[in-house]
RNA sequence: GGCCCGUUCGUCUAUCGGUUAGGACGCCAGGUUUUCAUCCUGGAAAGAGGGGUUCGACUCCCCUACGGGCUACCA
């Protein structure tokens, strides 16, 4: 049984590069029927952002990312909090010291600011390891009776005790053997002064004790992994396998997507609010649109499909189909790929998404109905749905300026008279007092537009007016009727 | 700077040694429509460069270039 963990830190909202590794961890584990497993990696007390953590649980519940196993959930791999699990890793971290793969450093700071100022001096990279521990403050390099006093007395943090020769190789699902060479992999910190963990060594462990099966995260970790394969063979654990997913990157310009550029860029980058920015959610979309195309951003069926459900996803995904480059974030598909899971969905599946007063309208289904087609967010019902409600307040002038004002008024006054008389209002008719009035097809039509909306886009007017009460018809005809007397 | 990863139309991607290099978004043109949008049809648009290997390379290998990541008592 496949066991899989999502491990974000709670630094503040997910955005989507975090939305998207949460979804093909899920999409990974769902499709071989494994545990999805949600860890929150809150070691870092600095970097603390309250509310984070609820808002990264709010996502995946909101996309329907169903977690089996996280934090508030009791079994016996728990807790799912790293902050609650300090014991647990300074239990570890003993094994670790006593098995000799782990030692006691001292340094302070500054000495260590002061090594890596000569060290950039000479152009090279500071590393703290194998060739230069011997002369740094160390349980390595000062005898027993001076260690036990400073362990006393002193901060310390433990280290990795790299001494692994030639080369280390690791893999990566997606892109195999990475060899790289022991000697450039320092001795990292694995218990910081203040006895929290670092992400090495708190994820390590608690992949271990979890039973993970695959840790798929982000490529940002790949020149980790030697690291972290380091700590499993220290404590002698079997590794799980690893997938590193390529980065989403910027739409134009250099580096990876970061937080900024959403409002840089004039999109989104967050899945719904936080503080003053919007997200997808405020920006209409709907969560299928959503998953579907964060999916597609590093991830293909190997066929010509790109529109999926969540549960279709599940079943065609396969880590084949996954990208090794990263990919460019695109805006523009996103909202295509929303608009198709509107125009696919009921309007009983997307009344519940609108605002409250819009929810309650008249016939409100049939009215989606006819312009679902029309929109790309659910913004679009808004403005689209406000066409039922509100009677135009102005006119398109320029569009107004282009009507022979008299025949239009004398057409639309007629038209005034069949509904009030009770009359059919349908197109046939209407074509008919066209005609009767001798003035062109575009021409009656556009009059009857304007008056009715005000401007030359909208739905298909007769559909349109099924759905009006005769009432506001007739209100919006005098309306435009009367503005047209103004105007001659 | 060092180390690691990557590189097919503007963008997301298919191709797993032999294809007129396919699809999608976007763009352009035409059609449908009372308008706009939808929808339909068509079009422009790509293998970073250089060496190999091979009868034959987008595909395998090497170099270069470019892009990205890492290089914290952050994750």
């Amino acid at each position: 049984m496949e066991r899989v963990r999502f491990a974000p830190s709670p630094t503040g909202p997910l955005h989507i590069g975090g939305v998207r590794t949460a979804l093909f961890n899920y999409l990974y584990t769902k499709s071989r029927k494994g545990v999805f497993v949600v860890r929150v990696e809150d070691t870092d007390q600095n970097r603390y952002v309250p509310g984070a953590e609820e808002y990264i649980l709010k996502t995946m519940d909101w996309l329907g990312l169903e977690v089996d196993e996280g934090p508030g959930t009791e079994s016996p791999w728990g807790p799912y909090r790293q902050s609650e699990r300090k014991d647990i890793y300074q239990n570890y971290i003993q094994k670790l010291i006593e098995k000799g793969k782990a030692y006691y450093a001292f340094d302070s700071k500054e000495a260590l600011e002061l090594e890596r100022g000569k060290a950039e001096a000479k152009k090279e990279a500071f590393k703290y390891g194998q060739h230069n521990r011997h002369r740094m403050k160390n349980s390595l390099s000062l005898s027993t009776s001076e260690v036990t006093p400073l362990l006393k007395n002193e901060d310390y943090v433990i280290r990795l005790k790299n001494d692994a020769l030639g080369t280390i190789k690791v893999q990566d699902e997606l892109r195999g053997n990475v060899h790289v060479e022991a000697i450039e992999i320092d001795d990292k910190i694995l218990m910081k002064a203040d006895g929290m963990p670092t992400y090495h060594f708190a994820n390590v462990v608690d992949d271990h004790l979890m039973e993970i099966t695959c840790v798929i995260r982000g490529e940002e970790w790949l020149p980790s992994l030697p690291i972290h394969q380091l700590i499993y063979e220290g404590f002698g654990w079997e590794a799980p396998k690893f997938i590193h997913l390529p980065l989403i990157l910027k739409p134009e310009g250099k580096g990876k997507l970061s937080k900024r550029d959403g409002s840089k860029g004039g999109f989104p980058v967050f899945p719904f609010h936080w503080e003053g920015s919007v997200g997808f959610r405020e920006r209409g979309f709907i969560k299928e649109g959503l998953v579907n195309y964060l999916a597609l951003l590093g991830w293909n069926s190997g066929t010509d499909r790109e529109l999926f459900s969540l549960k279709e996803l599940v079943d065609a995904f396969g880590i084949e189909g996954l990208q090794k480059g990263g990919a460019r974030f695109d805006y523009k598909k996103a909202l295509w790929i929303n608009a198709q899971h509107i125009k696919g969905a009921s309007p009983s599946k997307l009344i519940p998404l609108l605002p409250p007063h819009l929810k309650e309208i008249n016939s409100v289904e049939e009215k989606i109905e006819l312009i679902k087609d029309r929109v790309e967010t659910l913004l679009g019902f808004n403005e689209l749905l406000g066409l039922f409600e509100e009677n135009p307040t102005q006119y398109d002038k320029k569009a107004v300026r282009k009507l022979e004002s008299k025949s239009c008024k004398n057409l639309l006054t007629e038209f005034r008279l069949h509904i009030e008389s009770g009359q059919q209002i349908s197109k046939s008719e209407y074509m008919g007092k066209i005609k009767d009035a001798a003035i062109k097809t575009g021409q009656g039509m556009q009059a009857l537009r304007i008056a009715l909306v005000g401007q030359l886009a909208g739905p298909d007017l007769f559909a349109f007016m099924d759905l009006l009460p005769k009432s506001v018809i007739l209100e919006r005809l005098d309306n435009f009727i009367k503005y047209l007397n103004q105007s001659l």
